[in-house]
This record gives structure tokens, sequence and C-alpha cells, in this order.
DNA sequence: GTGAAAGCGCTAACAT
DNA sequence: ATGTTAGCGCTTTCAC
């Protein structure tokens, strides 16, 4: 109190809301919080006195007052648009629910962990982590909901796209359109990765459609640089096709392959741009799937059958998830599973057999 | 202290840290804080109880106890790999230099002023942001310092990039290669957009170069419909041009244009896919030009001569002017420029003035 | 060089 | 239905 006319700058507190309309500070805490304990019309002045004023709420205060602030935090990749997707559904559903969401990003550090423990000095208990990557187990603060294909967090409820929806779409896509044989551009190597890749080579089998899996990436420049290998490998085999049996020279460079799955999105830009330039008309001479559903992918200049995770759905699970590990029910671990779906553009048309590349 | 010993959960604060240490809590804030106040040994013996201890700094506190923290709040819209760009960097100043930073993603909410709100409700008075929108003015709480061409913030400090010399650098490689009327494919509409156009138009002029600016935007998506729609409008201008000057239908499509300038790297791997996709090929019949040196457009799949805004020393400039600004000197409003440079890979090439498209 | 104590803005238990 | 009051964890004078 040494100082309190001072200067002007001084923050304008609850104190100074409670005086201006009357009433004490509880009333005016729990009247900006819309508690029916507090009456109508003393809500209404105290809402008023505030803007008058001008008082800002300060969430510091709120913070170290309360043990179990509803509070959230999300680690995303923000450079990611499924990400971004995912935080803004999360903070939509939030903000109906009175929790308060803090977003932190995890492409800005390149340790890992740094994302965590900033949330941790925020007193932030629960996590929704997207996609994160292996923490060290002794980190003081670990996500309590993970969205990913995956999780090695043993404590923490997992929410997963469920593949084999989309995926079983796309099979039944590609078999009416007479692909019998695709190549898949697969992602980074890693738990997930590789279960996807099963599944699949599994639900592609069910329609009887052959898979050949290559290594690329989830960013544009991995799916092209892969793209461009596969090109050049398939193109060498087709000289010499006598030892080889799906490329035969006589049916072009692409051999059998009438079709191209892509781990995303991204991955599949990259393999158009260089099918483009390799003079393969997408979808003309080959088909191009990807995955993810991006902004990008479904501009005209792509315009890409791709496969959508409902990100909204995601959200909601992810959210309840998070929800209910604060209020201390739900002591097991959970595991959700959303469907997914396949959205249909111009990236995928009839198989083309008789394709034939003049590199 | 209710409940002092009831469970195991009760978050270790200094106090626990200072009785473990025999020390008080005003010596551990300070041990904690490397202060010189403090003796070696004491520091040593603080830091290793609070460890042992598993102490967690909690911001809340320490915001709530200062009145004027090192704290610096950003906005960015973290969609944008330059942004992202920018603020690693301030990250990585600020954690030098005992500054704390809260980063928000301005491309999370609708309403653009909803990140700044948040960055005020943890107090924080000094925002550095990137590309803002057009604020309220009587917006709570407002940047300090402005990354961008241009603000409309009387009161905020602006840092800004010499597009004109990169720009001086690229009429020159362009001169050089034979380029003598190029197409400028713009940004979104607005004040830092027309000053662009008119840098651009000016520059190119004192190196005898045209320039023609064509409506487009900031994404791939634009870039892509501007392109093709310019090509259709050049095809029919083509095809009866006894009207026209600089389209003659003899030298093509294009026109006498050789090469293509874009608002930014997105805008130009839009344009490249439309150019690709009509036959027209880059830099053999057209150079392109993008802007902001991406990732994607670095990658092989584009390998675009483009612009470098060198984010490190931007973000340099605006970490010092905000910390001048908390520091309560530089009371007048300051404007930096950093320059910036050409980088040129293979999408330009010398110019084709025989050009023709078979649409 | 270190300790004691006040207080930052807010919430929640309890009292009225 | 509203007021009183005790902290939440930390920093910061001011004593010692």
């Amino acid at each position: 109190m040494a100082e309190k006319t001072k200067a002007g700058c001084r923050q304008v507190t609850m104190k100074d809301v409670a005086r201006a309309a009357g009433v004490s500070v509880s009333s005016v805490s729990l009247a900006l919080r819309n508690d029916s304990r507090i009456s109508p019309s003393v809500q209404e002045r105290v809402r008023r006195e505030a803007n008058r004023l001008g008082y800002r709420f300060n969430l510091s205060g709120a913070l170290l007052s309360q043990s179990r602030p509803k509070l959230l935090g999300v680690v995303a990749h923000f450079d990611q648009e499924l990400h971004t997707a995912y935080v803004r559904e999360i903070a939509d559903l939030a903000s109906g629910s009175g929790y308060r969401i803090i977003a932190e990003n995890a492409a800005l550090y390149d340790d890992p962990a740094t994302a965590l423990e900033k949330l941790a000095q925020l007193r932030v208990a629960n996590v929704i982590a997207i996609n994160p990557p292996v923490y060290n187990t002794d980190e003081d603060i670990l996500p309590t909901v993970v969205i990913a294909q995956d999780t090695d967090l043993p404590q923490a409820d997992l929410v997963r796209s469920d593949n084999m929806q989309g995926v079983t779409e796309l099979a039944s896509h590609l078999r009416q359109l007479g692909h019998r044989c695709v190549y898949y551009l697969a992602g980074p190597q890693g738990v997930s990765g590789d279960a996807r890749l099963e599944m699949l080579a599994s639900v592609l089998k069910r329609e009887d459609i052959e898979m050949y899996p290559w290594q690329a990436g989830n960013t544009l420049s991995a799916g092209f640089a892969a793209m461009q290998d596969l090109l050049v490998r398939l193109w060498q085999r087709g000289r010499n096709a006598e030892a080889e049996n799906f490329f035969p020279a006589r049916v072009g460079a692409l051999g059998k392959t009438t079709a191209i799955v892509c781990y995303n999105d991204q991955c599949a830009m990259g393999a158009y741009l260089a099918l483009l330039k390799a003079g393969i008309d997408v979808p003309a001479d080959v088909s191009l799937v990807g995955f993810d559903n991006s902004a990008a992918g479904a501009s005209p200049a792509f315009s890409l059958t791709t496969i959508d995770r409902c990100p909204r759905k995601v959200a909601e699970a992810a959210f309840s998830l998070a929800c209910a590990r604060r209020e201390g029910r739900e002591t097991e671990i959970r595991r959700v599973t959303v469907p997914t779906h396949l959205v249909v553009r111009s990236s995928t048309a009839q198989a083309n057999f008789l394709r034939r590349v003049g590199k």
C-alpha cells in the first residue's frame, strides 16, 4: 500500500471494482464468473464498473489461488496444419466449458521437453500432446492425453484415428476404379509408421490390391525426392526387366502400378510435382492419394483425394478425456478411436495400364 | 496450513527448499537466480536441495510478485514458416538475456484480438507482433514492437525488411539473364502490399524492366488460381491481339513476359504448379521468383530463387527494441530496417522470348 | 551475506 | 445473497 496514488499506472484489481460497485471482492470474483449465487442486478453493476474502470483479469493471481485450476495445456507442432486444426477445435471446446487452454508450439524448441517445461511453470497439470516425441520418462510433467497413432507413455490416454475405416473406403474406391497394384510412399520410420504400413497392406489385400512400400517422409521435399528416386529406379528396372516380375518394361516406367498412396498430403504434393516434372499426368496416368485433408491439398492446384481425420471428433475425445482425468474419475488408461473418412477429389481416376513415360 | 501433510501431492515450494538447505526463502530465491549476493557455497547447496526435492519454479507466483517482470509476449501466425523462424530467433535471444517469452499463435483464433488478450491476462506488458492485423485502437493492450513492412499502430516501434536491397539484387540478376518484362503476382491487398508493389516496379524500372501486377495472394492456392487466370487471360488476348501491345500472339501465351515475381514462396509454388500443368517449363520457358526463402521453396521440388529476410537480424532488432521499451529508455518511436538478400536457385534462367504454349 | 515480513491479485471456505 | 479472511509461491525492501 506504499504508493497507491503514485501514478495512474497501477493495475485495476477486483478490490477497485468492489469499492466502485459497493460490494466485496468475493462478490466481484463470483459476479465476473457468472456465478448464480450473485443476483443479476449486482452482476450487472459489477460488470459495468469493471468495464468503466478498465479492469483486466489477472491469470497469475487466479492460478496461484487455485489448487486445481481448470487449465489445459496443449503441445502441438503448429507448422503442421493438422495440429493447428486439432488445437483450434480443442480451444473451441474449452471456451465453451470454462476451461482455459495454454498452447505451446513444439516447433519452436530444439529440445522436445522445453514445451512441457514451460507449461509446468504455469502449474498446468493436464496436457494434451499431439504426436509427441519420445520423452525421457523422468520428465517432471508428462502429457495426460496423447493424440497419435500410438504412444509409449504408459500413463497417458490415447486418441487415435481409425485409419482402418478411411483406408477401407479408399481400397474400395481404388478397386472400383480398376487399380490392382499401388505404391505406398511411407512416412518417417517408427512404431506408428510401421503399423500404418501393415494396416494399409492388409486392407488393400482384402480388395485384392497389391501394395509396395517405398520410404519417403512427411514433408513435400521428402515426397518429391522419394518419388524421383522411385521413378529412376523403376526406369532402370524397366530397361533390364527380364529379372523383374511386376515392373515389365512394356507397361512403362511405373510397371503395373496405377496408383500411389502417400503418408500424408505434404508427401503427396511432393510426389505430384515429381510426377508432373517427369511428364506423368495425375490422374490420367497415375492416381495419387494423400492423408489428412490439408488445405493446400484441397486447392485446385492438387485437388488430392485424401483421408480426413475428423479433427472435431478427435478434439472432442481428447478434451473429454483430459477433463475426466482432471476430475479425478477415470483412473484406468483409456484408448479412444475416431473414425476417418475418404474424401474423393480429382487426383484419383480410372486405372491406366497403358502408361508410358518419355523420361 | 490446514493440511500440510495430507498427501505427497503438494507442490514443492521455495519454503521447502529453504528448510532443507537450512536458509531462508529469500536466500533461495536469490540463489536460484544466480544472484551474486549469495555465496557460491550456499548457491550450490540450495541448488542441490532444490533438485533433490524436485522443486519446480512457479511462474504465476513470480509474475504476481513483480511489477515489471522480464516478460516478452510474441504474437505470430505459426502456420507461416517465416513467422516461426522469427519467433525461434527471438526465443533464442531471450533465453540468453534473462527474458522469458510467451508466444501466442494468432492462427488459432478467429478474432485477431484474442491472442493479445491472452497475453494481457498474464500481465505481459511488452508484445512483439509479427504482421499484426488492424486492431481496434481501444484494445486493452497493444503491441510495442511490430515486425512488418508497415504498421498503423502509432505507439509501436517497427522492424521492417529492406526489400529494396534484395529486390535491387533481383533486378540486376534478372537483367543479366536478359529479362525485360515480368509479371508480379501480388499479395493480399493492403498498405504493405501496395508499398511493395510500387517499390518493385520502381526498382525494376531502374534496370529497364517492365512490370505488370496481377492480383494473387499469400497462399499456394491463391498463387495457383491467379496464375491460371492469368494464363487464360493472356491466351484469350493472344488470340485477338490486334488491340494489345505487350501480349502479341506471336510470342506465345505469356507475351513479352519472361519472368514472374511472386509475393512470397507459397504464392510462387502455386504459380509453379499452374505453369507446369499448362506445359510451361520453369525455368526453361519462364523464370519464377519467390519471397521469404521457405524450406519448401528451397527443396529440389521447386528450387525457387527467392529473397531471404535474414530472420536472425530481424529478431535481434525486434528484441532489442522490446527490451529498450521495457527499460523505459527509448520514448520516441523507432523504425529499424534490416537488409534482405537474393538467393539464387534454379527457378531463374536465361530469358526465353520464343516461348509458345500448347494450351 | 542472510533473514523477516509484507504484499502481488485472486479464489474458496466459512460466516453472516 | 453477500461479506470476511486466509492463503496460493514468489520477490523485494529493509533489518541485521
